[in-house]
DNA sequence: CTGAAAGCGCTTACAG
DNA sequence: CTGAAAGCGCTTACAG
């Protein structure tokens, strides 16, 4: 059921200016190629019809036509507006609606693909994707056959967030956490520690690879040694058993669980074992120290990704290669109050 | 620039099934009118085909073919995912969200329209407002001209919170105020507060209109006088001056600053004055103690605006007349502990 | 029961 | 310099 009232169109310009609707087009889009060449009379006359009347470009029209819309997509694997996840999306979106203001174009969120099992489906029988001009594609875990008929398609798109689900040049922007986390690593092995359990969450997103990467390099090159952990269940008994005097979490709130945990059992951090969460830990405290971990900028991750996505939407696919399509922003230590010298 | 990689069409469809175009979308819109009546044989096979193809209607050519896209704008007047401006619209945006998957639309933001004055305008040249089927407005101040103008072109909306900008009739989901705003001057006034302040942000929204309606009837009526503060920097003085036993803030964050201002001159809530916020609370505590105020369902409000969105557009214009258009839902009071007997 | 045709509003070769 | 025409992918009367 589309509106009804009649909206004003070219034809109706072009009536009012006393010229055909291809010249009101052409004053539009401002087209002066080779064979056109409209007089700055005319131009004035159309243009002055256009102010004057209420007239605006049907965008489904200019789509159909062939041209761009200045409209992103924004796919979220999990519901993006919760309040359980702005702790994650809430940045990304922050640095998405601020980037796109920038630049002009409109955000439609594809919030109609039910969450199944806690996760959407891009790709479903309904559909707006080819609405958008190209997609911006957020989320912890990806889908790998997603990705890669994205890349097939050739329909632009960006992930936020490094991704190797599958083995298709998929264009990203995300955080550089591998660095990160050699060098939280590097001021541990500094601070004498030698023996440390990494409390993850199980989870096999790039990301959480990226990490488990350096730590897997400590152990095998005489870093400290690294005992992995899955979820703080067994946390207490895992600590006395290896006389571990720190602890890495995969995350803030993972660390604070294993405070937690600790602190239950009688083991207060710092005091007597240090933690660290090896993700963004600003506005986290543990025992009212604030936490040591990583400073991520989320925003401008967002932000990149976004203009990565315009970049792609305005080079013809055949160029693509020749882009810069892999970015990976530095974050910074957050040196914190948690990771002291061993105890 | 649109992807380049052809997509396949009903066209296309139609030639692998052996039936006509027009065959193919009647099936795929279930248009088993008058004149039709496709047997199941065909409708099998065309059925079949599109199975086993990627086909995804093109939500361009069906807008323009005067069909509905489920796509839902979202206009908000500030920027809406700023981390300072999650606190009013995150549950909204969040109800919206899960409206929207329930109903099974997308969501359009016009983020396009960059912020002037702290304020989005809704009609600019380019907005791709006809896109979407319809249009949510959030914010806490409308311009009536848009809504006036949305009115008159039978654009179907709806305005979160009551409206009254203009003279048109402007469908909106709103929350009762007034009532809760009696109901709580009545509490006052059962715990023996005679003299009052009200403190307000100096805004003319109906939200705003709508809590002084209440505060001048308890004037005229004997019930708690109040007198209208301005902002907090008089507080201390207004306070003094007026003896008042209790103050009324239009919102929690305002009500924190009145508790910080009091308290800075060692005036204590709520031993020495009582304290309550004209709006949602939950979350806000004072020297301690969770403030009085009230408990409003925004996430329900959004839910409804999309709801009575989605009405509108399945409903043709001319018999809009027959709904019901302006909602508004019951909040309820939250006591707290800074609304104390008459000190 | 099914298909050829017109139309939605726009853009872009292509003729004048 | 400007306009008539074709086409984007779909829907919907309208003829067969």
């Amino acid at each position: 059921m589309a509106p009804k009232a009649r909206n004003v169109t070219q034809r109706e310009i072009a009536r009012i200016a006393g010229v055909s609707q291809t010249t009101v087009s052409m004053v539009l889009n401002d087209r002066d190629g080779s064979n056109v060449r409209i007089p700055e009379a005319t131009r004035e006359r159309v243009k002055r019809a256009i102010e004057q009347s209420t007239y605006v470009a049907d965008p489904a029209a200019r789509r159909l036509a062939g041209l761009d819309n200045q409209i992103m997509g924004v796919f979220t694997y999990e519901a993006a507006l919760s309040p359980e996840s702005m702790d994650f999306y809430g940045p990304l979106l922050n640095g998405l609606e601020r980037a796109a203001e920038q630049v002009g174009c409109d955000l439609l969120f594809f919030t109609s693909s039910p969450v199944e099992d806690g996760t959407r489906s891009l790709f479903h029988r309904k559909t707006r994707l080819r609405l958008a001009d190209g997609c911006i594609l957020l989320g912890q875990q990806m889908d790998g056959d997603d990705l890669k008929r994205l890349v097939d398609e050739e329909f632009p798109f960006v992930a936020v967030g490094r991704r190797d689900e599958t083995t298709a040049k998929v264009p990203y922007v995300g955080i550089d956490y591998v660095s990160l986390t050699a060098e939280l690593i590097a001021r541990a092995a500094e601070l004498g520690h030698r023996e440390a359990l990494y409390v993850h969450r199980g989870r096999n997103s790039p990301t959480a690879r990226d990490r488990l990467q350096e730590i897997h390099t400590s152990n095998a090159s005489g870093g400290p040694r690294f005992t992995l952990v899955d979820g703080v269940d067994t946390i207490v008994e895992d600590l006395a058993r290896t006389g571990a005097t720190l602890v890495f979490a995969e995350d803030a709130f993972l660390a604070e669980d294993v405070a937690l945990a600790l602190g239950k059992a009688g083991t207060v951090v710092p005091e007597q074992v240090s933690l660290t969460a090896l993700g963004e830990v600003r506005g986290h405290r543990v025992n009212g120290h604030p936490l040591s971990g990583f400073q991520v900028p989320r925003q401008q991750v967002a932000a990149e990704a976004l203009n990565l996505l315009q970049q792609l939407i305005t080079t013809p696919s055949d160029e693509w290669a020749g882009l810069d399509t892999q970015l990976l922003l530095a974050g910074q230590l957050e040196l914190g109050e948690t990771l002291v010298g061993r105890a």
